[in-house]
DNA sequence: AGCCAGGCTCTCG
DNA sequence: CGAGAGCATGGC
């Protein structure tokens, strides 16, 4: 059977981080994720990325520390890669983990928000993720709308599995996200065999053909330095209200100003750690947040991982 | 068993 | 033009 198993080329660089990083915590959000998708599991993160139209298995492992953090990247594709293609793929990786983004700012812009504080204390190096491409970003957060984020996840891996590429690398066999191309294709019965609904599956479809026919660059929307803007714009298309387009920001744009108020998931959150638990409304919620400043988003996020790390303030 | 879950569009009145 | 029905699946 050997002969039937495509040879893999691999490359091993290694990467620095701007401190603080805690990669294990970092990455402990994909710890329950889909092998053939992404996971994080014995300490070890693995993805397919997309460089130039290649796909890469991507292993990276923390080999540094919290101060000095250095990243072990294991790189494996059907083809031996260009230099070119190398060093593609660590600039995706760098901004996988958003490693050239300083913190400290964040927790010093926080200090005057007593329970904010001793959640960044407790997660110290909690670096967001970021998604490869803004496409993907807006995609699952479109799935999202609605249902809950577990149903919401069943759906976004059958929608990978069905129209993603794959890699198979030592007989596993590994996925990387649909291009706008292949869901601009997908009919929308295809799609809403994957669970969703009719309209998704329209909205889904119909902004994929406008990304794979060139109409719209989300991709440009990462140097705009009016986030407004980008909410403007990206509510004028179909399928897509403010609560999308800010979840869309927040995890593929390192844009963290902005807050998605409405959201009942972060809204709970919020309750959590600042209401003991009582309901609050969204202009409640944005009163909360407002000490964080131009770092809503990302407070944001350490309260959702601090929830679900059981991380009490 | 129903009801609800990290919204959005479209249709009525 | 504002309110409200309708949507899909899976977990509780």
């Amino acid at each position: 059977m050997k002969g039937d198993v495509p040879l893999t080329f691999t490359q091993q660089p290694c990467l620095t981080a701007l401190p603080p990083l805690n990669f294990s915590l970092s990455a402990e959000i994909f710890a329950n994720g889909d092998k053939q998708i992404r996971s994080f599991e014995n300490d070890r993160f693995r993805q397919v990325i997309r460089v130039n139209n290649t796909l890469i298995l991507v292993t990276v492992e923390p080999v540094g520390t919290v101060d000095q953090p250095q990243l072990s990247v294991e790189l494996k594709s059907a083809n031996a890669l260009p230099m070119e293609y190398t060093q593609k793929a660590e600039e995706t990786i760098r901004a996988l983990f958003n490693l050239d983004f300083d913190l400290k700012p964040f927790y010093e812009d926080v200090k005057s928000d007593k329970t904010m504080t001793r959640i960044t204390q407790r997660l110290w190096g909690l670096k967001s993720p970021t998604t490869q491409t803004v496409f993907e970003a807006l995609v699952d957060s479109i799935v999202e709308q609605q249902i809950s984020l577990r149903v919401a996840n069943t759906l976004e891996n059958r929608l990978i599995k069905r129209f993603g590429d794959s890699l198979t690398v030592d007989g596993e066999v590994y996925y990387a996200y649909p291009t706008p191309k292949s869901l601009a294709s997908a009919s929308v019965e295809a799609l809403r065999s994957c669970g969703l609904s009719q309209r998704k599956a329209e909205y889904i479809k119909e902004v994929s053909a406008l990304v794979a026919e060139g109409k719209l660059d989300l991709e440009k929307f990462k140097n705009y330095t009016d986030t407004d803007e980008v909410i403007r714009q990206m509510d004028a298309i179909r399928g897509i209200g403010v609560w999308t387009a800010e979840l869309t920001m927040i995890r593929s744009m390192q844009k963290w100003d902005a807050l998605p108020a409405d959201d009942l998931g972060l809204r709970r959150v919020i309750a959590h750690y600042y209401c003991e638990d009582e309901k609050i409304t969204s202009a409640q919620a944005r009163k909360i947040a407002d000490p964080w400043g131009k770092w809503k988003g990302l407070a944001a996020y350490y309260l959702v991982v601090a929830e679900m790390l059981g991380v009490e303030a």
